[in-house]
DNA sequence: ATGAAAGCGCTAACAA
DNA sequence: TTGTTAGCGCTTTCAT
């Protein structure tokens, strides 16, 4: 079945598409006496007329759309994420893409590719190691972008994260307070800043205490064999 | 920064925009000679074009994108299969809408809505409790819809679920091996066809063995404290 | 209070 | 081999 427009409304109506458009937005203006928009309503119930967004994001250069790039949807952490997020965007009238990096910047990058195209109005991103140049071009283009839980050095990126370096240290208070005396650091070898930030949190406050310490560094990928391993 | 447009490129190489459709869509016809092919190639690459698949889905009727309704995406089971749906969806160059209904027909409602009005090419669906309605308007627009996890009776929903009353009659025998001589059905007090196939199958196992049971049935909602209520 | 018309970026039939 | 053009469904300016 081929889908009802405006222009069989404002056919069967005897007005113009342009009065129709004007009542199915509701504008409020004293155009449009009570007998068309009636009739104009009516009609459209009736053929069951549903607006064609993706003609109206031509023409607007709005598309509703807002794309999220997750490492992996299928993980609780950002699955729950996600869901906080749609329904943020359902309040607003968005609709939200979904697509998986396996943090992996190939992959990163095709979707940001894909989610251009199709004129998304934004993106939410959880960058991965080796994307900084695809977020780059992206913010160069004017791109609407906020990271989630990462964050980029010397670039004006929004991002939402935890003050890892902060958290760091209320970890190693929490330890102390249990009477450890000596502690092992287990982390990412990386260079990425936001779990930098966590070491530095850490080593802080070795030395500001004077503790025994030791730090193991895994190569990124599955930390329980590696730290088991080493 | 306004977004290249083929005009773009037409005007910069001095070609028509049928032309750089045609180089950018790589129509293997003869059409095309290699050194326009390279010339536009070269400018869209300089001036950074990328093709606005809004204006091709309007053109075309076709969006490449799919909705997938779930219950909550927050939730593992459903995330799982999001993830496989997205994997397949992204070989064949689809993009995934994602909604979750939170079992609300009329939450579900206004998803099937949204989707339809951003063009979706098909919905994946999880159907809730008092959608039958909604559904079969979708099929009778000719919406392509396949259902996940559940079924319509008397209705041709493509879906793709458990064979739900063989499983039951699994889950009995594998009980009977061990040799259990009581058994306590659980299930929902609803009408949905596939948990229904559930009760039936359990029940026929018992006629046919003969054994003592019970049923227990509890409304929709946190199953947890219900049992433990009964 | 309403209509005519341009134009968003793209594809494809038809011409040249 | 390439160009012209109509049209997808919609919004909005400018007339009327």
């Amino acid at each position: 079945m081929k889908r009802a427009s405006i222009k069989d409304i404002a056919r069967i109506a005897g007005v113009s598409v342009a009065t129709v458009s004007y009542v199915i937005n509701k504008k409020e203006g004293s155009r449009i006496s009570e007998v068309t928009r009636n009739k104009i309503l009516d009609i459209a119930e009736e053929i069951n007329y549903t607006p064609n967004k993706i003609a109206r994001s031509l023409k607007m250069s709005k598309s509703k759309l807002i794309g999220l790039i997750v490492p992996d949807i299928s993980n609780d952490f950002y699955s729950n994420i996600a869901r906080c997020i749609e329904n943020e965007a359902m309040k607003l009238g968005y609709t939200i893409l979904i697509g998986s990096s396996d943090e992996n910047p190939d992959k990163f990058k095709k979707l940001t590719e894909l989610f251009s195209q199709q004129q998304v109005d934004g993106m939410l991103v959880s960058p991965v190691a080796g994307s900084d140049d695809i977020i780059k071009k992206l913010l160069k283009d004017e791109y609407p972008i906020v990271s989630i839980d990462y964050y980029l050095e010397n670039v004006e990126l929004p991002a939402v994260t935890l003050n890892n370096f902060e958290i760091s240290g209320q970890v190693f208070n929490y330890l102390m307070e249990h009477k450890f005396d000596e502690l092992i650091y287990v982390g990412y070898n990386t260079h990425l800043p936001h779990l930098l930030d966590r070491q530095r949190g850490f080593e802080r406050k070795i030395k500001e205490h004077g503790i025994a310490s030791k730090k193991v560094l895994v190569e990124m990928g599955n930390v329980t064999s590696k730290v088991h391993a080493g």
